[in-house]
DNA sequence: ACTCACAAACCAACCAGTTGGTATGTTTTG
DNA sequence: CAAAACATACCAACTGGTTGGTTTGTGAGT
């Protein structure tokens, strides 16, 4: 239902996102960004009236990427909110496997870069991260009046965290060339969300 | 005992320290490096045959400085190891406060910009996330023993589990401009390493 | 006739790195 | 012991190439 933008201008979003996750923000430079779309720097500056305007666009459609990839995955039709949210935190877990650059996230990394140059940057990450986050919270919310917990967290504070933890296995897989560790660390994030909800720490 | 380097390295390693973690590594001039170390480009070029050299220096720098800070901590005189671990964890969410620009990572911040492109100092990075996580994994283990706990998880992996989740907590206060949310996931962290060693999940 | 979408050539500023040099030790040698 | 030879630490000026961004032009659709 997208209102159908102009073909570079899609070419250039989506190269944006691609490039800019291997290389970062300001070492992409706006010819690798036209390079990689097959469009001249005539059109780029034609629809975005400098890099960091590509950079948001980027970061907006990177968030409507993410929010449609994981509402219409396969957990989402299970009944308890709680099964949908592990069923989230395992299908990212083991999204967490083969070429570290299909994994890893454009706005993190490009709030590490940005956040005290680039206020209008940062703020499109600030968005698309805490957006994301936000699909999370009413299942949370949902699944402990279901299973009855106390505990003195909110659901946006945990929603934040899965999202944290996420981010911060990005950096090791970056870090050793491997998404092994990144994997160990989601797995203890779903053993810390199944203790908290009293299910078996046993991850599946 | 460090035998005692030239001024302008060290006048250097310190800018990059500083200025790298402000603006990330490729946004980073040498231009800009020389003026904050107050040297000039000769000096710089001197001591270090590129740019990535100072880089890689930098995350070596930082590795020994983050040990010798966290070495020397007070909660490092508990006889307890658990008790320095969460005393560690403590720690490390109360310096959660305060300028952004104070307590993020440097290594964190080059090696999101740097995995696929500059593989040297990737691996400088690696070598410092992974070196200071080592000097949790002893502690670990010996709280694992002395609290008597069983489960599916390695020393290890918890180690670079805390890592990633501060590396993530430094990611959420960079997009939202704002240390509040770092600080609700280090009490995540805090809550989960307390209940896999069966404490009362009340974060102090 | 007019706008939109794009292309090509261009620009000043900036980039990492080089050059050729000086000042100050230190080491070797007659 | 002193002079010569060498090494280290640093500096100012420069270079070729790249940067983000501009200007001007053009062909297609309305």
């Amino acid at each position: 239902m997208a209102p159908r933008q102009s073909p570079a201008k899609e070419k250039l979003i989506g190269a944006a996102v691609k490039v800019v996750r291997e290389k970062g923000f300001s070492a992409t430079s706006v010819d690798d960004l036209c390079r990689e779309a097959g469009v001249t720097k005539g059109a780029f500056f034609h629809h975005f009236p400098t890099k960091v305007d590509l950079g948001i666009a980027a970061a907006e459609a990177w968030k409507l990427h993410a929010n449609e990839l994981f509402g219409g995955a396969p957990y989402m039709a299970e009944e308890d909110p709680l099964d949908r949210l592990l069923g989230y935190l395992e299908y990212r877990r083991d999204m967490l496997d083969g070429p570290i650059c299909e994994f890893t996230c454009l706005v993190g990394t490009m709030v590490q870069e940005s956040y005290d140059t680039l206020p209008a940057l940062r703020d499109a990450c600030h968005d698309s991260i805490w957006g994301h986050a936000a699909t999370l919270v009413d299942d949370i919310d949902a699944a402990r009046k279901r299973h009855g917990l106390t505990g003195d967290w909110t659901a946006q504070s945990l929603a934040l965290h899965t999202q944290a933890v996420l981010q911060g296995a990005f950096i090791l897989a970056k870090a050793a060339g491997d998404p092994r560790a990144a994997r160990d660390t989601a797995d203890h994030l779903i053993r810390y969300v199944r203790m908290l909800f009293n299910l078996p720490a046993t991850v599946s």
